[in-house]
Parts: C-alpha cells; sequence; structure tokens
DNA sequence: AATAATATTTAGACAAAACTAAATATTTGT
DNA sequence: ACAAATATTTAGTTTTGTCTAAATATTATT
C-alpha cells in the first residue's frame, strides 16, 4: 500500500468507529482535507484491491483485508506515540503529527522490536488501546472522573468546562491531559473523591469531577 | 523535499564523496537505480530549486544549501541506524534499509531528541561518523588493522580475504563486521597484536591483522 | 409529487516521477 | 582526424494522486 492509500484506509476505519460501518464520500473527503470527487476515485481503486468495498452513491466499508490493515496501521500509529512520550519526552500533544509519519514505515522487525522496547503498552498518550499484532485490542470508554468506580484509573483526556478559571484551577493542581489519574477513595457525604495522579495523592470536590474527561479501558 | 529529491540529494552528496565534486548522470542513475533520463529530469529541477548545479553534457554538483541538506539527511539517517542496533537489537546488516525510510521523517525535535536519548553517538553502526545538527564531523578513514598504531581504536567494516578458512576463522574468535576493535599492544617480533574486542581481550597474527578493515575516526 | 438543496460522480486537466525510443553530444581508439 | 562506442538529453507516454467544473443522483421541503 503506498502512504495516501493507508491514509485513506485509516480516515475509511475511523470514521466506521472501528465498526464494518459504510462511510460517506463527503465524510471522507472531510477526514482527509481533499475533495470529494479525489475520494471517488480512490475508493474506487481501494475496491479493486479488494480492501474496501464501494457503492457508488452509498458509500464505503472496509473489507476484511482493510481491516486488517486498519488496525496495523492503528497498531503502528499509537506505538509511535508512545515511543515518543516515553522515550523522546514528547508531551501529548506534539506526537500526532509525526506519528502519523512513522506509520508508514514499512518493516515487521521494526514494530516487534518497538513494542518489546516500550514494554508491550496496552494503551497510546491519549488512552487509546493499541491493537495487538493479531489485531485484538480493548475497546476504551471516555467517561467523566465522578462517574467511574473506586479503584479504576484512566487517562484524563479533556475537560467539559473549559472556562479560563476551570483550566488555571487544573494548572494550579498539577493536573493535566494525559496524565494518568486512579480513584482511590469516593466521600459519600459531598461526593468529593480521593485521587492519585502521578504519584500524589489530592482530594477533589465532586464538582472538579464531574467536569473532567478519563479514557478508561471498559 | 520531496522523499524522492531527498534520496537524489543523497546519491550526489556520496557519489561526490563528501566534497562538491560533478557527479555524471550516469553515476546517479546507476546509483539510484533509475534512467539517466530520470535523472535529467530531477536534476534539472533541482537546479531550480537551487539544490544543485547542473551543467548539461558536464554534471551536476550539490549547491551550499544542497550541501546542508544532505547532511542533515545522512545525519538522519545514521542516527536511525543508531537506534536500531543499540535500542531495538537489530544487526549490522538489517538497519540500512529502514534507516533509509526513516531519514525522510520530518520533524526537528524528533532528531534532536533522539540524538539526546542515544547519548549523542559519534559514528554509526558501520563507523561512519554522525554529523553534528550544524553539519560538521570527523573524517573516517578505512585501513587494515596491522596498519593503525598501538592505543586506537575502530569498528570491524570488512575482510581483505574472504575465503571461508579465514571467515571460520573469524566466526570462532567471534570477530563480527560492526565490532569496535582497539589495538592494546603490538608484539614487535613477530607483528603480532594484543587487541580488546567487545571486552574480551585477545591475540591475533600479523597474517590475521593485515586481512581485516577497520574503520577509525581521522 | 414537484421543486429545491445537497451529495456524489464524471469528465477533463495537471504535476510529480518514472519509463522507452530516438536524437544528439562527448569520448575513445585507430 | 574520423569512425565507433558511450554518455546524455529530448520527446512522447504512463501511473498516481490531486483538482475544478459540470452532470447526475439522492434527500429534504413545501
Ligand atoms: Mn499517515
Ligand atoms: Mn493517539
Ligand atoms: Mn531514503
Ligand atoms: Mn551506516
Amino acid at each position: 500500500m503506498t502512504l495516501s492509500e493507508e491514509d485513506y484506509i485509516k480516515a475509511i476505519y475511523h470514521l466506521g468507529k472501528g465498526e464494518n460501518t459504510m462511510v460517506s464520500t463527503n465524510a471522507v473527503a472531510e477526514q482527509m482535507e481533499t475533495k470529494p470527487s479525489s475520494v471517488t476515485d480512490m475508493v474506487k481503486k481501494l475496491s479493486e484491491k479488494g480492501v474496501a468495498n464501494y457503492k457508488p452513491y452509498k458509500g464505503v466499508s472496509l473489507s476484511e483485508y482493510g481491516q486488517k490493515i486498519a488496525l496495523s496501521l492503528v497498531r503502528k500509529h499509537r506505538l509511535w506515540e508512545v515511543f515518543l512520550v516515553e522515550k523522546l519526552d514528547f508531551s501529548w500533544d506534539e506526537v500526532h503529527e509525526v506519528a502519523e509519519q512513522l506509520e508508514h514505515i514499512k518493516s515487521e522487525k521494526l514494530i516487534d522490536q518497538l513494542d518489546k522496547h516500550l514494554g508491550y503498552p496496552q494503551v497510546d498518550p491519549h488512552g487509546d488501546p493499541i491493537p495487538s499484532k493479531k489485531g485484538e485490542f480493548k475497546k476504551t470508554i471516555k467517561k467523566l472522573l465522578h462517574e467511574i468506580p473506586t479503584g479504576t484509573s484512566g487517562i484524563c483526556v479533556g475537560v467539559k468546562d473549559s472556562s479560563p478559571p476551570f483550566l488555571k484551577f487544573l494548572d494550579k493542581n498539577k493536573i493535566a491531559l494525559g496524565d494518568t489519574i486512579s480513584v482511590l477513595e469516593k466521600e459519600e457525604f459531598d461526593g468529593s473523591l480521593y485521587i492519585r495522579i502521578k504519584e500524589s495523592k489530592i482530594h477533589i470536590s465532586n464538582q472538579i469531577a464531574s467536569n473532567l474527561y478519563l479514557k478508561i479501558t471498559a
């Protein structure tokens, strides 16, 4: 597969939410930042190649084979993201662009060894699961911190309230996107939480907890 | 620069031996495994872009700017080779093909951090020097082991005699391409050498030493 | 059900990078 | 110096991936 074909396959995969859903030409065009006519051309070719199933005017979905390619690309992308954060001190928001390039490097040994070098990580820096070599992975869900049960942990992936006061509060308490947070204990009385974040334990109100999104493995 | 342009720039650089020599169309074609007519087209374009100086029927050389690009590519290529060997347990002869792809990844931060992660290596697994960010590097030369002075060290890069008996000898004594060898002492009487190779010290005859090529930084 | 709005495809063009075959320039050998 | 051999360029195609403009299909609205 060419670099371009691979990016289309990934786009179709992500727009179909990993399921084998039909996606529209326009949706792919928007995702890829190209024109719908270019998408038509490409999905025709991918269909010829047996990677996708294209029904004119109806949309496109990945074939079995296409799914495999997509999962392999997602695996590479996310492993590289872990590498960049863990080994090269990249931050959460800097990795995507570079991983978008690295995912296209062709070498099976490279990925196997990278996986090993990283200690076989299960999730990427955004809390998204890393498919195994065979394409298996755990689903993850996004939940508000105050909704998740005591004992579980997840990666902070977003805020519901993005007002300056709230963001300032997070900053002051050293809570950042990409941090792993575990719920240690819940206070029945006011719904406040004791959480662990980067080795330190802190106490936060229910109001804070209901404005922070975590990604947890289901 | 596109991937293709970058590979042409590197080819011109290497054929010109790093000096600003004029290189023939045919030579580039052979190196790149393309046809001379394709080379003509490309070097015209590189000249337009100010990367190279092309004189019809006379050949092509890199401009100042082209040299800079070439050195940056060589730097990336060799740093990735070190990464593959040091961190991912690739062997000497497996790295080139993968580095050929990785060298084209666009991210300044990626290379700076990779350099740091690897401890700012000076040479790649083949004993070739790694240019600094500014493009400076030490020249290396290839010499027979018995020609180099006591106290110096280098990387084993080839054999003069490639007969099975000699290769078998190297195997038995665990001397392999890519190994770092230091000359500890020379025996005046028979010209035999005491060398260090991978933490162990061994004694080899002058005849062995005169059939092993080392790459040393001049 | 007819019309308007939107989505999608088709047709035709373009740039990048390669190729083959033919033309032309340079170098070599006598 | 001239012919033969070799190197290089030119001309004309091809493939991949993109685009714009126009045509056609689908969906939404009245
Ligand atoms: Mn990509
Ligand atoms: Mn990610
Ligand atoms: Mn390359
Ligand atoms: Mn090398």
